[in-house]
DNA sequence: TGCAAGAAGATTGTATCCAATTGACGAAAA
DNA sequence: TTTTCGTCAATTGGATACAATCTTCTTGCA
């Protein structure tokens, strides 16, 4: 982190999480070594580091001898990345009312304003700056181990909602990110709480509701798995 | 995390591990991929994948080109630990007193017994006891993805108890682990809570009060490694 | 004597090579 | 026609070799 890492590695891992998260990778997708490495035009070395990492954040699983994939959350692992997401970000709201940095504010509402500017827009940028609004938030609490634990469940949310979610544009409604800075602004604690736990819910609530449409392939890949085993 | 892992790497990860959190490897030692390497019988390969895994749960640094070292975590980021900690914790109890499987008592009752049979006899054994205690309790919220949180920021404690505190024993007294079984079971959860904020905060407060005595080495260490950039 | 420049040694960064395992296709037998 | 077995291709697991970089020791000069 502190350290200006392996570049390769870190290039390689970074354009991965990237793609991931804006999910041009899919859940379920292979990612062969020598594939990714040609792609990149680096050595099937680098890309492994790269796929332990990603492993590591639960982005990607591995199969002994059978190779890496996109990470496909099953229900159970979803409704546990929700609960302990939850947990964390009421945490950052409950710090933030208490200590932020000057130029919070200001951060917060600059990064509002890059959303609604593409807003309906780049369908994939969204996303990534709706679940980068999240991060920023805890980064402001200048807790770094914090900051990293929501860095990896808001992207590990993101491929559940690539999931298990039909539409995820209006994902994280904007408004209700300026809602919360207002809140945390006003120092009403348990406001900004509320409404972050309605903005979640929403976005757990539009994974659950999905979830009966898109049942058969689900079931079928999970017996898939099963067979395969 | 599923599937069996490769065995080699996992074996490798899994040793540096426990030796670490047994203080056998003390912070700010290096870790030459070699030497480890030899010392285990297996290549570099494994040992830098192993290394990398560390890394990532702030177990090791790396530095570029010059290795890897135990991690030394700064006073800034024990408190940060402690914080997450903390948080993680208490909600780990809160769910608890909502659900909690039927084996539980039984397995935590077993746990606490273990630990008081090894009560100032085998140092290392008991501080890894110690801190598997909480990460079993975290464990039975059935939450994976939050078990493995709370397994990070426990073992990143016992490298800064060993660190920063000078005597690691009678750490977690192991009446206070009964004590919130208790609650537990009571269905006390703001009772549970308080006596788990009491038993970190003792933790946390050992380490606070052992930062003066021990700043002589802890300076010059610092020192070092600044003029060896 | 002190400082600086250069060379040697050590250690990591990266690529390539061989071995082992898995999955698939196809042929043969029931 | 279906099932089973065997061979082959593909991919990863792991090791070794080479390149780059950093550290340190040595040597020369002021």
């Amino acid at each position: 982190m502190s350290d200006s890492k392996n570049t390769l590695t870190k290039a390689v891992y970074d354009l991965l999480r990237k793609a991931i998260i804006e999910q041009a990778l899919k859940p379920g997708m292979r990612l062969p070594e020598d594939t990714v490495g040609e792609q990149f035009g680096v050595s099937r070395t680098i890309v492994r580091h790269a796929l332990v990492k990603l492993e590591n954040e639960g982005l990607v699983v591995t199969q002994r001898n059978r190779g890496a994939f996109v990470a496909e959350p099953s229900k159970e692992e979803a409704q546990q990345i929700f609960e302990v997401r939850r947990i964390l970000e009421n945490e950052v709201i409950r710090i933030l009312c208490n200590r932020i940095p000057q130029s919070g504010y200001d951060q917060l509402r600059s990064h509002v304003h890059n959303e609604e500017s593409v807003r309906g827009k780049d369908g994939p940028v969204s996303i990534r700056l709706a679940g980068e609004f999240h991060v920023l938030l805890a980064e402001l609490t200048g807790n770094e181990v914090l900051a990293r634990y929501v860095s990896e469940v808001v992207i590990r949310c993101s491929l559940i909602m690539s999931l298990y979610a039909q539409s995820h544009s209006s994902d994280c409604a904007v408004d209700e990110h300026s809602q919360i800075i207002d809140a945390i602004e006003a120092g009403e604690a348990e406001r900004a709480i509320e409404i972050m736990e309605h903005h979640l819910g929403a976005v757990q609530g539009r994974a659950e509701l999905a979830r009966q449409p898109d049942s058969i392939r689900s079931i079928l890949s999970h017996y898939g798995r099963e067979l395969a085993q």
